[in-house]
DNA sequence: CATGAATGAGAGTTCATTCAT
DNA sequence: AATGAATGAACTCTCATTCAT
């Protein structure tokens, strides 16, 4: 399994639910869900409709995606959308439901030496990274929702915090145990590093694939460079 | 006036025009513009609208934005904003053009030591910042439309890659004078430490604005911080 | 029913399909078309609009008809029209489709001599010029798109230009049998003398309904007229 | 000179002031014209926007020439066109006007043996599809118009009529003279025969220029083919 | 007279949502 | 539960005509 990362708690390794102990924010916000059906075909027809919004949203984008194109795409009528759903945001609340479990356990992997913090946290790295990269569209996606929707914005701004707070808390271990500059505020800098990752892989992921010229580096270098830049910004010590 | 900023090129303290020499991209997308006008109440009208256009864009945000609103706002017939635009994306590229003045020149001000990487870094940070903060609702606003109209994404990128290749040559520079870690590579470098700022600012004033909890810290602080982690990234030397 | 044709082929006796064997024009104009309706409302719906787009086109001409006057005539909503049509062109072209079967298949009745050439073409003529009279109003209607819609100038022209080889080949014939005057290429006498009979068509069943002056004469006397006109152009023996 | 053309009157050689001795109608539908420019300035001005109405007319067609589009061609103020026009229709009266004089004044040339009815008729038909050909954008834009405002549709019945009234005689004439078959309606005939040549002189100079299937026949076969279905239609006698 | 900006009624079109079947 | 047609508010855009300069 996972090396024991209690030790040197790091990124976004775990669930949300599990950061910092606190009620964790939930995938997607929380709206006035409708009953969940209750016979097999209703469940098969749910099913149906969420997978073909996460298909549709991916492939046109949020805004431009049209509530027939998502029945269309379900097979089936348009007046059953509103069987389920109440609107498109609530079944995209739906969409990235099902995502999350894949989106928030990266599965960070061994680590040969959980007491180097330079390991730990590369690995923390490429994990994020990873998990970033194989759910690029459904980022992407959320990118967009949250400059249109504040649900979103809000939803996507808690979810944030929690990582950040989480990376802010392994900062303040380190800095304890003398392995990271004193100097910064914890809080701050995880907000900055965190976001520094964060913005790699939107570019790289997201970006990357729409453009040409951007393409993303070698994926391994870019794990080196957040994870080298990163320690050398908390002063990790006898590093090169 | 601004210290020799040849010895080192650092991030955005000048007008993109004269970022690595190369043509700058222009701050907003020329589409098929329409004639100028001509006589003074025509020019009087346009301005009219543009500033109408930029109070409503910041406040109801471009895609809430109707036409008739801005024409609202300028206290003009709906008909004669086609008499300067084509559409909702050109005025936008008008707002954009003329906030361009004030958002590409930060003025750095004065730095007691020029030839001391660190002060002029955090000059240049701290200019950088106060300009995004100057115009964080337009900020915010292009960050909308980029996530919208593939015109002003792309914008939006290659306005960032002009920033992002300045300070790569600033940082390969340092690490030709020894003062900067050689172990990376300066184009990742500086993306992900222009990302990290840039990010920063986003959340500190875009999003800070909105949210309670995730106010933004003391300003100083901000740009201290951020300071502090680029400085420690590239290993600047003799530093605490 | 109708005498052997065959013998001697004329004028517009029967539907396009079968004239000169070709592929022959579509009544209207294919465009993209709407899914037809499923359900009997659905189709019943379509029928209202069609029946009163004709109505209205009728009344008050293409280019004075606004959608919504058709949507007002077939009361129902306005955004119901384009579940069925994406614009007026075709509507039009369903209201063509429509009416295609009377317009073409004239029924021309018995004639006692099919051998004689004259009696052949003065069936013809009086079932031509009756069809046109019936179709009046959607005559003139498609004489007006014409003008205004380059689909419409063309589907007239095809539709003109099979008319026309029929009749060609049914002077040749005549020609080839001694009976016409070998002296005109069968094509350009065919262009002149169909183009005769429906200039008088026009002008008796479509302008002489708005005019007092220019009435339509009798119509006996137009039968005949055309008939000993064209008869006589082609210098049909034996006559008078 | 014009061959005595009082012996065998026929179509359209004169102008129609002249025909019939009758009332000619106006080349164009009165209208209240505005006073006539009183400056060499304002002459100048409204001559260069009947030129230019003609030109963009010819070009764009008559319901997709804006009102700016002329004046923009005439290289003047939006505003002026108003100081000499009260509407569209009335540029295009202004248009016809001044085309009148070429198009009703075809100059049929000398004609060999006047007394000779078929060389008559021959020379007729060339000088009228001569002038049809010369103005044939401007007969295509009276088509047109005639489609789409009363006012012009009168007017081209009118003249139309005018030409009519005038080959019956000629045919009457001959029918008295016993040249032409005696079992026609003057009138009747000539509606068709004139009718014939005119649809003939549209498909090959209006349609024909816009196709390139029905390009228009050689131009002398299109004379000699009509005048013969003419000729041969009132039977003049002894032709080949 | 010329100018060219201002006007505003009116047309076409979209699509979330409802509802009878 | 499913269907798919019906609805109508909302929005963009055009252009003839007016009018201040």
């Amino acid at each position: 399994m996972v090396s024991d990362s209690s030790k040197v708690p790091w990124m976004e390794t775990t669930g949300p639910e599990e950061i910092d102990g606190e009620q964790a924010p939930p995938m997607a916000p929380r709206s006035q869900l409708r009953e969940p059906p209750t016979t097999k075909r209703g469940a098969r027809t749910r099913a149906a409709l969420v997978q073909a919004a996460r298909k549709v949203f991916e492939r046109d984008g949020y805004l431009d995606t049209r509530l027939t194109d998502i029945t269309k795409e379900a097979r089936c009528a348009a007046g059953s959308f509103y069987t389920y759903f109440a609107n498109k945001e609530e079944v995209l609340a739906a969409v990235l439901l099902e995502a999350q479990e894949d989106m928030m356990h990266p599965g960070m992997g061994r680590v040969q030496d959980a007491d180097d913090p330079y390991a730990v946290l590369e690995a923390s790295n490429r994990a994020y990274l990873e998990a970033y990269r194989r759910n690029a569209k459904l980022m992407g996606l959320l990118e967009q929702v949250a400059q249109v929707e504040p649900e979103f914005r809000e939803f996507r701004s808690r979810r944030a915090d929690a990582f950040i707070r989480r990376n802010a808390r392994g900062i303040a271990e380190l800095q304890a145990r003398g392995v990271a500059d004193r100097g910064v505020d914890p809080m701050m800098a995880s907000r900055a590093l965190s976001g520094m990752v964060s913005v790699m892989a939107y570019n790289a992921f997201v970006l990357g694939e729409r453009q040409e010229g951007g393409t993303p580096a070698d994926f391994e270098e870019l794990v080196s460079t957040v994870t080298r830049l990163w320690a050398n910004a908390l002063r990790f010590p006898g590093h090169r």
